[in-house]
DNA sequence: CTGAAAGCGCTTACAG
DNA sequence: CTGAAAGCGCTTACAG
């Protein structure tokens, strides 16, 4: 009933006993006799006493918190990757703390040093800033794990592997036939558009060398890639097949297409990347990016890391599944 | 360069001066001489020191710290609720802290806890608890704001405004013309679909008295109002509209419809709740529920309690707006 | 098995 | 305007 809450002074004064012995009860601590432990929780009870987590981290040099730096994030990405996060860390007895980062790479640094003292590691996804900058900004001396972030190698660092992606997603266009496919290109200097668009260069080279490999540059907005389409189409360019860099392009030129009166996938395949919920619904072939599972074990190596129990660090990259639904179905 | 980083004391030695004074210019008090903030301000940077907010949270009793208190969130409504939190709370210089939140009210008290002494603040979202559960889980002396809450009124709470949503919704199916509206309610237990059920019978009972008023028991699921729908065709039952307790049943309506040769929306008008992603794309009507904002405004009050500008706690509704898209479009 | 005491890194009256 | 010192609530050698 005190206005402020009971300290672990209360609680030993309510059992009679000195606070080391209720810290140590409260630690579960073996050396302490069962009689002793008996009193102690009593009077926790009694007391409806929580340690304070501001001093036991001081004592301790121990958060219990885990960092989470991202940047500006929506929709469905956003929370699958949270999700990941929240299951590893409190698996573990972690709590996630969070920041939202800016593009700027100061403030990205300030938003990170602000969290020293207050998480025992970080998970940091920041595909925006370059590498100079990223290393700037990483405070030292806390384990760190990195996502999706570029050319670093100080830390462990996990990605999608586009490239592997990308060639199943040729593969699958060329094997239904498809011989004059187009890839819409997401943003410049993005690091995501950047693989994928040189992935396809690459694998249409290796794989179908006598055919056009155009490539459109797009920005990952559905208005954009329906824009594109519609000026393929008034220009009168041949394509049997449109692979873009991301689902919501996908669906642009989708839309395009059919407003068009082309039909899909008879006439032209259209496939995405990251298999968003809408994919499925709109039968969108796509590539599956488990985000969920890829902030999962992020989280269980930055644990790993600020446990001392890793590896060296490394590159670890997740390859994406083939979803291969009814914009691209082999008409045959 | 030290192994461990560098504390105030260091700080102070650097400078030739007392720890106070490093602390009072690192607050930002202003009885420190210029030059005595020259000279911290100096070796803060030639330390590259960064205070531990463990120890800062000790002395001062205040985090900087608010804790987030979810059930086990997927997609969208989860990252909207989030970016609105996490707007607010930055721009206050609050981090948010996230706990999710199992089914069991013991846990759910165990979870909340543990943030004794690492928040502020509280935010919590616990559709799932009844009344007496919740009251119980919730820790005393900490400010608290419900976002989804059943009944508890010591604590400022947030709600969407369901009545007010359908009252629009039928209101719009009214002059649309369409006079045999059926609900497809969600599931048992839940807050949100016994308010949208309700408010659907009473509104119509006061709107259109005459006019069957048919509600069938769903609960959320796209599979399980799609077979609604075909009992419904198969049973011969004549309807014009369905109005769905929110948009994954919207439609799971609207395919089994289709599939079944019905024009939508010559014949049959279909209306969601929720306004996901996916309802733009399909052209669904619905009621857009402005979750960032809610996360925002919840957010805003707590804080607002947190630093002791608060009004006494209250009720707040927050009214959803018509989205009339395609599937409802008057045919005349 | 238990307790007295030092220490974690800050802030903040208090005295000057 | 500045510094010495107490105190925030814990944990953990250390001595017994």
């Amino acid at each position: 009933m005190a206005k402020t809450s009971a300290t672990i002074r209360d609680v030993a004064r309510a059992a009679e006993l000195s606070v080391a012995s209720v810290s140590r009860v409260l630690n579960g601590k073996d050396n302490v006799h069962p009689d002793t432990r008996e009193r102690v929780l009593e009077a926790v009870r009694a007391l409806g006493y929580t340690p304070n987590a501001a001093a036991r981290s001081l004592s301790t040099a121990r958060t219990h918190a885990l960092g989470v730096v991202l940047p500006d994030l929506h929709g469905e990405f956003f929370s699958e990757l949270m999700r990941g996060i929240d299951r590893a860390a409190s698996a573990h007895g972690y709590f996630p703390l969070l920041s939202s980062m800016h593009a700027d790479g100061v403030l990205a640094g300030q938003a990170m040093a602000a969290m020293r003292g207050r998480v025992d590691g970080l998970l940091v996804m920041a595909p925006q800033l370059d590498a100079a900058d990223l290393a700037a900004a990483l405070p030292t001396g806390l384990p760190t794990v990195l996502v999706n972030c570029q050319g670093e190698d100080r830390h462990h660092a996990f990605r999608v592997d586009n490239r592997a992606g990308v060639r199943l997603m040729v593969e699958h266009l060329l094997a239904c036939g498809r011989r004059n496919i187009v890839h819409i290109a997401g943003i410049e200097d993005n690091l995501d558009a950047s693989e994928r668009r040189d992935a396809f260069s690459e694998v249409m080279a290796e794989l179908a060398p006598d055919q056009p490999a155009r490539i459109l540059q797009g920005d990952f907005q559905e208005a954009t890639a329906g824009r594109l389409v519609q000026e393929l189409l008034a220009d009168d360019v041949p394509f049997d097949a449109i692979f873009a860099a991301n689902d919501m392009m996908a669906l642009g030129a989708l839309q395009a297409l059919r407003e068009a009166g082309i039909d899909v996938p008879g006439r032209v395949a259209v496939a995405g990347f990251d298999d968003v919920p809408l994919a499925r619904f709109l039968s969108l072939s796509t590539m599956r990016v488990d985000i969920d599972g890829l902030g999962a074990r992020a989280t269980e190596r930055l644990i790993e890391e600020m446990e001392g129990r890793a590896d060296a660090p490394a590159f670890e990259r997740l390859t994406p599944g083939l979803m291969a639904r009814g914009t691209t179905q082999a008409s045959n």
